[in-house]
DNA sequence: TGATATTTTCAGTATTTATTGAAAATATGA
DNA sequence: TCATATTTTCAATAAATACTGAAAATATCA
């Protein structure tokens, strides 16, 4: 009985975290089912089927297809084929500092260049333009461009560092020189 | 003509440079609109009334009203009343670390911190249980526990520090230590 | 090859989110 | 106070996004 009662709490638990994360992918631009499903795989013991995937967060079989083929685009989830086996099983990254790395990159790539590549664009259109407007808009667009370019650089620097240990030792650095 | 034609090239700048804006603003979870009004009113010379930003952006006076109260409240935009007009005007914070500043306290507050909030209670709830998948399940949110309060933190740190300037610094420091 | 398991696709539908527009509320000036 | 300008609200509607389910395609085994 009391493993019994163990395994409820572990499962709620897990329950509310996989709902936790489908809120927060959410807030952040992500498909809610989409973050829900890394969730599970992220928390799970073992690879999951398509099948197990869709009766443990109750969706039909397109929806967990289709999600689960854009969390494997990602990178953050891969398919594992076991011998002896016609299906296909899924598991996901893990280690939470690669996954950050994998989604640091995929949002730059995606995201972040492509509306650099449109400032730049912005700021050559308006460079030679005369007149105080002109000149203005031309001032703010290089303020942000110039803004945008660090964050991604800052960005690319630390998702392409080795370890995780960059955050703690950023931390540190950030503490000692302010406050 | 001449002037005709530039200011035509700048206003297309800005058309492009609204549209752009708001893209970026829909992929990270922020209502399209209410990006595009925030572009508008960061690259306008003079503060605007909810008509001009109405007739600009070709939308309704609800949805101008409703995403410039909501802009309001993020702190990226201000009313302004000008003596003997009945009008209230708006007003853009145009200095982009500040923007940046705004935009990551207020996304900490109302999005890193209640999953914090929710990863908390999901360890103390697993913390004490056995088994080997509920020591495993634990293992897994602590680590992404750590994580998220690590980045939590070092996004205080660099949105409470003075000037835009710990942006380049950290560049510095982080080409340095790697390749 | 045929039988069976599994994956993929996608038109149709449901749900969520955003927008409109007009009525109600509020503020201002005469 | 009344007339007018302006802001606010919100039910109705539109648009965008997500999901379903079943048929088609593909893969695997005997």
């Amino acid at each position: 009985m009391i493993d019994k009662e163990a395994a409820d709490l572990l499962s709620q638990a897990r329950d509310e975290f996989v709902a936790q994360w489908g809120a927060m992918g959410n807030a952040w631009g992500i498909n809610r089912t989409m973050a829900q499903i890394h969730a599970l795989l992220m928390t799970s013991d073992r690879p999951l089927t398509t099948d197990e995937v869709m009766a443990d967060l109750k969706i039909s079989r397109g929806n967990a297809h289709q999600n689960l083929r854009e969390l494997t685009g990602w990178g953050l989830v891969r398919s594992v084929i076991r011998k002896g086996e016609r299906k296909e099983y899924f598991e996901a990254e893990k280690d939470v500092w690669r996954m950050f790395c994998i989604v640091a990159r995929e949002r730059k790539r995606r995201e972040i260049e492509p509306a650099l590549k449109a400032l730049k664009a912005c700021d050559e259109q308006t460079r030679s333009l005369r007149g105080e407007k002109a000149v203005a808009f031309n001032r703010q667009i290089r303020a942000l461009l110039e803004f945008v370019g660090q964050a991604d650089s800052v960005l690319d620097r630390v998702s392409r560092s080795e370890g995780s240990s960059i955050l703690p030792l950023l931390l540190k650095m950030l503490t000692k020189s302010k406050n």
